[in-house]
Order: C-alpha cells, then sequence, then structure tokens
DNA sequence: CACCAAGACTAGCGTTGCTAGAAAAGCTAG
DNA sequence: CTAGCTTTTCTAGCAACGCTAGTCTTGGTG
C-alpha cells in the first residue's frame, strides 16, 4: 500500500519535473532564456514559484543545467547513430551534420549546453560522465584523441558562429566537406 | 573660445566613456558579467546612474557591445601582428596562439564578443566594418576562404571550450600544433 | 545681476530570483 | 468519523536589477 502510494507519489514528482524542464526549454526556444522566469515557469505547470525550489533547489541555473545535459545526451546519441556503419570521411561529415543540425534546430539548448563554465557546485560526476559520452562519439569517428579535441572545437565554434548569425547557415555544405577533407584522412 | 571649451567638454565626454568601459571591463573580468550592474558602473566613475544611458542610450547592453566591438579591434591586431612576416605554418600556429592567448587572458570580453547575435539594432554597417576587418587577418592566413571560416570556427570553438573548462588549458600546445598540421598546408 | 540651457541627481516604477511563514491537503491512528 | 501530525502548497514580501520621469544644480551668456 504505502509503496504503491509512494511510487505514485514520485510518478507525479517526475512529471512535474519533465513539466518544468519542457516549460523552460519551448521559451526558452521561442524567446530567449532571458524569457525564461521562475513566475513563468510557475505558471505555465500550474503551480506556485515555490515548487521549482523543490524540484531544483539551485533555482533556474539548476533549471537551465538540467536542460543543457538532456541536451548533451541528445547531441550524443544522434552524433553516434550518424557516425556508425560508415567509412572514415564520410563519417567525418555525417557527424558533422548532425552536431551543426542540431545546435540549428535547438539553439537554445546548445547556447545553454556552452554558455558557460558548468557552476562547481553541480560538476560532480555524473554530469561529466554524460559529457564524456557524448564526446566519445567524436574520439571513435577521429582515432586520435587530440584531432578530436579540434574537430569538435571546429564543430563547436562554426555552430556558435553560425548562430550568431557571423556565418551564413546557407553555406554549411561547403564547410563540412572541408572538414571532410581536413579531418578524414 | 567658444571652441576651446566645445573640445574641452568632449575631451571630458570621452574620458567618462572610456571609464564606463574600462570599469565595465575590469569588473567582467574579475566577477562576471552579471555583476556588471548600472548601480555599480554608476557608482565606479563617480556619477549616478541617468549619466551611463547619455553615453550609452542602450543602456547595459550597448555597454557590453562596446566593450565586444574593442575586442574586435584588439584580436585582430594581435592576430595581424602574429601573422606578419611568417611562413605558411608557423603563421597559422602563431595566429592559432595569439587568438587563443587573447580569449584566455580576457574571457569576459571574449565572451561578450560572441555570445548572442549582435542586438539588430546595433549592427549598422560600422559594427560589421570592423568585425570584417579583424576575419580578415584569418583569410590571409589561410588563403582559401571556406577553410578560414573554418579555421575559424576551430579557434573559436577551442577557445570556448578551454574557457568553459572542457578542454584543459594546459594541452592547448598540442591543439595548436594539430592545427598546423591540419591547416598548414 | 538675471536668465537660461545643459547636466546631474533623487526618487521611484516594474520585474527579476528567491524565501520565510501561513495555509491547505493528505495520511495515520484511535 | 475524527483528531492530530506531516507534507505540500501558497501568499506575501525582500533585496537587487535595468531603466526613466521630473526636479534641482550648475556654469556660461546677455
Amino acid at each position: 500500500m504505502t509503496e504503491k502510494r509512494e511510487s505514485e507519489k514520485a510518478r507525479r514528482q517526475e512529471q512535474r519535473r519533465r513539466d518544468i524542464l519542457d516549460a523552460a526549454r519551448s521559451r526558452a526556444e521561442t524567446d530567449g532564456w532571458s524569457a525564461v522566469t521562475t513566475r513563468h515557469l510557475a505558471d505555465a505547470i500550474g503551480y506556485s514559484q515555490p515548487v521549482l525550489y523543490g524540484h531544483f533547489p539551485g533555482g533556474k541555473s539548476e533549471i537551465m543545467l538540467a536542460c543543457a545535459l538532456e541536451g548533451f545526451v541528445e547531441l550524443g546519441r544522434l552524433c553516434r547513430a550518424a557516425f556508425e556503419g560508415r567509412g572514415r570521411r564520410e563519417a567525418v561529415e555525417a557527424v558533422a551534420h548532425a552536431y551543426l543540425d542540431f545546435a540549428d534546430e535547438n539553439p537554445a539548448v546548445y547556447e545553454v549546453m556552452f554558455r558557460e563554465p558548468i557552476d562547481a557546485r553541480f560538476a560532480e560526476e555524473d554530469n561529466e560522465a554524460e559529457l564524456r559520452d557524448s564526446f566519445s562519439a567524436l574520439t571513435e569517428t577521429i582515432g586520435d584523441p587530440v584531432g578530436a579535441e579540434v574537430f569538435w572545437g571546429a564543430l563547436h565554434g562554426i555552430g556558435m558562429l553560425e548562430a550568431a548569425g557571423r556565418m551564413k547557415v546557407d553555406e554549411r555544405r561547403l564547410r563540412v566537406s572541408e572538414l571532410g577533407a581536413r579531418f578524414g584522412t
């Protein structure tokens, strides 16, 4: 009896946590992170502000971090899927496209994934694990770790510069095949 | 007579503008941009808040933009100096070091240079000119424009990822020579 | 000296993230 | 069914933020 109640409670909590994250993400994607306010989030899930702090004691910044972590998982999965079962150069270009498409389609999530240093308070093991896992898809693509880092840097930089309007998005194919040429050997 | 007074007035204005920018930059570098508040800036220059809006009608965001523009000029100059009078691969590595050193030594300025899209209100010609000028140093280093874009992206990405604590800074030499190998031919 | 325009300040608006203390709801035992 | 306790939720408010309207001070002009 009590276990059932307990699990039911846990399920509701989990559901609400999801609601918060979804509301945050959706609002961020449409109006930017500065439009994601605790008052709006509370409104969106049908509760008052303090309940947010029950789920995320760190407040808004912890909510953003949670969105970032989910982004890492998602991006890692996409890159891995793009890479699997392809030859070297093909894989490089496929991963590049997957990566940049993600950045393009989820600019707000992507922004929060890389904008600022992980708050020391939250950088505790498990976060790092997800991050490392996400990165390993790139390492497998390139082989050598330093090359992978530079490749990652290039992807990241291109993604940011496109998002910031400093590179034309419609010339991306050129850049991707340039990446294939430089890193596909 | 009046001209002298006029120029004196202009000089004072210019000086105060500098004070604001310096105060903003210095505070941002030590405590981050969120610690740069209009109240603190006003305090730092010995005037009240509304004075700031006389110099920067756009408020805090315009002050940040001004810091970003100065950053572009500075970075462009550094890259150009590093590149001049060097062979291809040496130039690539020297520019990479200059670029990354700048990002390392001025993280707050660097952040504001690339964090978000230029506010449409301010993206009016003259800003773009400085930006383009800064970028042309890279184009000259690499030669082909697409390659330069990708090289720029790689530098930018590495800089961001190092600043975000997602790449170890002390392994930078490896990454730079990797860049030399990939882009120096 | 009287006047006037420019510059600077005071005071306050609306909004933000966050929280203490009151209120409500749900569970358990008698 | 009820009394009492625990947990959850809300109300109300704080301090700090960006920004601005309206007042006062100041310095030059006739």
